[in-house]
DNA sequence: GCAATTGCCTACTATGTCAATAGGTAATTA
DNA sequence: TAATTACCTATTGACATAGTAGGCAATTGC
């Protein structure tokens, strides 16, 4: 289940490839936009800061911008920054203390399969291919 | 994210395959078996006797069986009988209310597509797949 | 017939995550 | 210098997850 943060930092992405240029776009005009609060968006996009995919600039006609084109940004990306790695099981989890029946599962290889489709699906997907 | 209440489901299913005959197959044994607890597993087989999956038999020598033969269940099927339909992502959930901007919405077409690829792998996989 | 076995039922709980909201600080620029 | 803007910490209500606990009722092997 993907989250309103992830859908949400997708959706913030999006509109700051749409308005891609020498200015800065204020979160206040990505709120209004997309219609989603100011305040629960300063989180996400916190979180796209510390990924490193947008920079802010604070101050008057400041605002967010991207920090690659859009075109080299994945689906993937955004929504690991912003959800945590995507792990569809919790015996595949990063970190997870590995499994004592993990040689015998009948059930781990599926796992691993639907996995690795899951992230080649979003990995392979690209923010541009959106617009 | 599949939580462990469908993947325990799986692997009781599986076992129950695996034990597949004349004899219904005590809880106790399959709890034993997984290495699952016997009372958090009565939830889940409870659930796949409401599903109509399994069928269970009161008393001495009771216990539960199948319903079809192995190889009819699809991995999909017992999934969304112990974890409710499978829905990625929120505006696609069943019974949700249409979101306004749907028809405008960048990120839907995705989301729909992987939802579809969600649902055609699981339940293109057979449980005796897995055996 | 009786006792052991087994499924079935309701209720409860601890923990964590989700989806926000609230209020304030600090930097920058028009 | 005043408005604008990002950035920071804390808090909240609702809900889901992952179980645990205890008892009832039906069946059957002896």
């Amino acid at each position: 289940m993907i989250s309103t943060k992830g859908r949400y930092a997708l959706r913030v992405m999006l509109d700051l490839a749409e308005h891609d240029g020498e200015k800065a776009v204020p979160l206040k005009q990505i709120a209004e936009r997309q219609e989603i609060s100011k305040k629960y968006l300063e989180i996400i996009v916190h979180d796209l800061v510390k990924g490193g995919l947008v920079k802010g600039s604070i101050g008057k006609s400041g605002g967010y911008m991207l920090c690659k084109k859009p075109e080299e940004y994945t689906v993937g990306e955004i929504l690991e920054v912003t959800e945590g790695p995507m792990n569809t099981v919790a015996c595949l989890a990063t970190g997870a203390n590995v499994c004592p029946r993990a040689s015998s599962c009948r059930t781990l290889p599926m796992w691993t399969e639907f996995e690795h489709m899951v992230h080649d699906y979003f990995f392979s997907k690209k923010l541009t291919d959106l617009l």
